[in-house]
DNA sequence: CCTCTTCCCATTGACGCCCATATGGTCCCA
DNA sequence: TGGGACCATATGGGCGTCAATGGGAAGAGG
């Protein structure tokens, strides 16, 4: 109800400790409980390199939209690779925070810091200066360049 | 009623304090009861190095337009980088001040003191050299360089 | 048997919730 | 018209709680 605990919203940045773990902010995770999300489902973006995090009900609205289009263009291949094949689930520890695992740094570069931007209905795990960089792109009109 | 106190005019600087907190002038205040509104949506301008805040409705005003547009779409990514990544809600303190976090200062380059600036359905929070710069541009003609 | 993960606890610093003080202005009244 | 009570705003600070982080130890798997 109130607006502030039922959306993802806003970006903060948190350290890696010595055993690739990060603290996913406070904000985040009592959206996580008011949406009732246990199971973190975790996907790569179409567009940018971050890691997008949601409910199992983020991969249901990924499916569907891989369905929406021609099941055989090169677009549904590349989605259902990107979502089927690199998609994980996961689950935070006792003190809120989640393994950063070499598949998510090879996705995205990060290395010893996490951005958490927040997207509403989900949030995405970033670099912290290729959000920057692409935040300030987006201001410019420009687009992110996609992959072929 | 009196075209007083339904909107954002003017513009005030005050002092962060020792906690990183700063008064909202309490004409700002009073506009804020007159609308009802309690949480504050806080969102990183697109154009200016400034913090525009206003009510819920602002984001309301934004995400109808990203829902506009194909939810998938390279558009939509974009828009919602900045509008759910690039916002926040926050609320006021029992005395009206807020919390200057480290959100609203990387990107508006604020340390010391907050220029509060009115915009009618919302206000801005500038660094003061920044805002006295901007309007020197505007009243010149000049438009502002759009951030790199 | 060794390594990686999971569970648990400790520390520290930040933030929220109070209450206190200063400063400047307004209004009333002598 | 000058003084002074009164008031609202801006600002300062104490203190308890919680979040972010670090690290030990037990458990699982190779």
């Amino acid at each position: 109800m109130s607006g502030v605990t039922n959306r993802f919203l806003s970006n903060a940045t948190n350290r890696i400790d010595a055993k690739g773990r990060v603290s996913v902010p406070a904000g985040f995770r009592n959206v996580l409980v008011e949406r009732g999300i246990q199971e973190l489902y975790c996907l790569q973006d179409f567009i940018y390199p971050a890691i997008s995090v949601g409910g199992p009900d983020l991969l249901d609205r990924y499916e569907r939209q891989i369905a929406s289009v021609d099941p055989f263009s090169p677009e549904a291949n590349r989605m259902s690779l990107l979502v089927h094949g690199g998609g994980v689930f996961m689950r935070l520890d006792a003190e809120g925070r989640l393994m950063v695992t070499d598949f998510i740094r090879g996705f995205t570069g990060i290395s010893s810091e996490v951005t958490f931007v927040g997207r509403s209905d989900h949030f995405q795990l970033w670099q912290p200066q290729a959000f920057q960089d692409a935040q300030a792109a987006a201001r410019e009109g420009r687009f992110p360049s996609r992959p072929a």
